[in-house]
RNA sequence: GUGGGUGUCGUCAAGCGGUUAAGACCCUGGGUUGUGGCUCCAGUAUACGAGAGUUCGAAUCUCUCCACCCACCCCA
């Protein structure tokens, strides 16, 4: 049991921890090119900024929140990254700053599903948000960042899906129409469905029931109820994304599970990623600051799956370069060449050289052997013979050549 | 919460009622006492997911449980 362990988490590996690494290092490259500065807040928050934020009828908030009591307070491990950042931006007061403030960052969240390809229990995202703007300049921006980042992994095959869900002016009479539309078939709804016909009739949509989906056949569509500013709000961004070049597909299905978004909702789907098929979803919560306590302020934002994002890539045979080996292996033979070695050893790393000793000590055989298996670019081979010369033994891995050499001129040799 | 699939050494993988439960890879050591990636030899290992049951006898049959994977749901 305690070497177990909790489902729906991952060790990730040294195999595995360099693809990480490198993934970070692209996300931080592509955030620095678009202006983003990393933000970081605690792995938990208070209960009720998710339960506020995010919606009270949510599945993430009712049923997938890893939430726990301590010192009479009630915390919960982050399930997306939103709530936090707004929360942050409260607090510290960050609408003083320029505005726009735009934001990155790499984080885990928990959220306590059942397990499946795509989708664990903890799991990272990359999120950015943008506050202070109502232009839609900012939502193109958002997309626009995705994609050039997803496009610029080798993923090109991805769908861009858009649509606008309404501001809560426009929502109320959609909401009314879409009720009046499914009410004949109330009875024949699924439990969940039924559920949802009161509190958030646009989930319904979204039921991939076939009986749902049958009834939700020509129901009304939320794009059709937009009022004038939401609909031309909806053709700049489309404009927007046409000056970018960025192909997509209005889908007024989208309806985005957490509770905050308004008008603009996007998703970017992969077919490389059996039924959870969103690398990258998001959209604009113009009220979600305000709801949490802070000024109005509008906002956009999305969050990638990273596991979903390596899972792309590994679909794709998307080679992740691998980290270089070690620059030099030490392999000595004797007691005076050991002491000698460590030293050695010491000032090559002191220069910046990544530098591999034998700790096990090894026969010479072996210690090559594990250089060869570590990637070392050289091994330098010393023993008494080598001592009494004042030389060492440089061996060139690749090539399999050797010479002795004076132990001042060994930088030069293993520079370039 | 509801379905379906799978469980044999660290990994892959034979075995299908009676075997010391193969083999390969990995790992460790060695092939005349100072040299890797190939090859040869040897070595290590609490491997039959767990527990009951059937049987003279079970990794092989039955049941229960557990774990993992996939799908529904939902989402990143």
């Amino acid at each position: 049991m305690i070497i177990n362990i909790p489902k729906g988490t991952k060790d990730i590996l040294p195999s595995e921890s360099y693809k990480w690494q490198w993934l970070e290092s692209r996300i931080r490259e592509t955030a620095a090119r678009y202006g983003f500065k990393e933000i970081r807040t605690p792995m938990f928050e208070h209960t009720e900024l998710f339960a506020r934020g995010i919606g009270d009828t949510t599945d993430v908030v009712q049923k997938e929140m890893y939430t726990f009591e301590i010192a009479e307070r009630s915390l919960t491990l982050k399930p997306e990254g939103t709530a936090g950042v707004v929360r942050s931006y409260i607090e510290n007061k960050l609408y003083a700053e320029p505005q726009p403030g735009k934001y990155f960052y790499i984080i885990p969240c928990f959220r306590y599903e059942k397990m499946q390809k795509g989708r664990q229990r903890q799991f990272h995202q990359f999120g950015i948000e943008i506050f202070g703007s109502e232009n839609m300049m900012a939502d193109a921006e958002v997309i626009g960042l995705a994609w050039d980042f997803l496009t610029g992994l080798g993923i090109t095959d991805l769908k861009l899906h858009i649509n606008s869900i309404g501001c809560p002016n426009c929502r109320g009479e959609y909401r009314k129409a879409l009720q009046d539309f499914l009410r004949p078939h109330y009875d024949e709804l699924s439990e969940t469905s039924k559920g949802r016909f009161e509190k958030n009739p646009m989930r319904i949509l979204d039921s991939k029931d076939p009986d749902d989906k049958k009834f939700s056949e020509g129901a009304p569509r939320m794009i059709d109820y937009l009022c004038d500013e939401c609909k031309a709000a909806f053709e700049d961004l489309k404009n927007d994304l046409d000056a970018l070049g960025i192909p997509y597909e209005v889908d007024p299905n989208i309806v985005r599970g957490l509770d905050y978004y308004t008008k603009t909702a996007f998703e970017f789907i992969s077919e490389d990623l059996g039924a959870q098929s969103t690398v990258c979803g998001g959209g604009r919560y113009d009220h979600l600051v305000e709801e949490v306590g802070g000024p109005y302020t509008p906002a956009v934002g999305f969050g990638m799956g990273l596991e979903r994002l390596l899972l792309i890539l590994e679909a794709k045979g998307i080679e992740i370069p691998k980290p270089a080996g070690c620059d030099v292996f030490i392999a000595t033979l004797g007691e005076r060449p050991k002491t000698f070695g460590l030293k050695f050893a010491k000032d090559l790393r002191a220069k910046g050289y990544s530098v591999l000793t034998d700790v096990m000590g090894r026969g010479l055989k072996a210690q090559l052997k594990y250089a060869d298996r570590s990637d070392a670019r050289y091994t330098v081979v010393i023993g008494d013979d080598e001592l009494e010369k004042g030389v060492v033994t440089l061996r060139d891995m690749d090539n399999s050549t050797q010479k002795e050499i004076a132990i001042d001129k060994i930088e030069e040799e293993i520079h370039r």
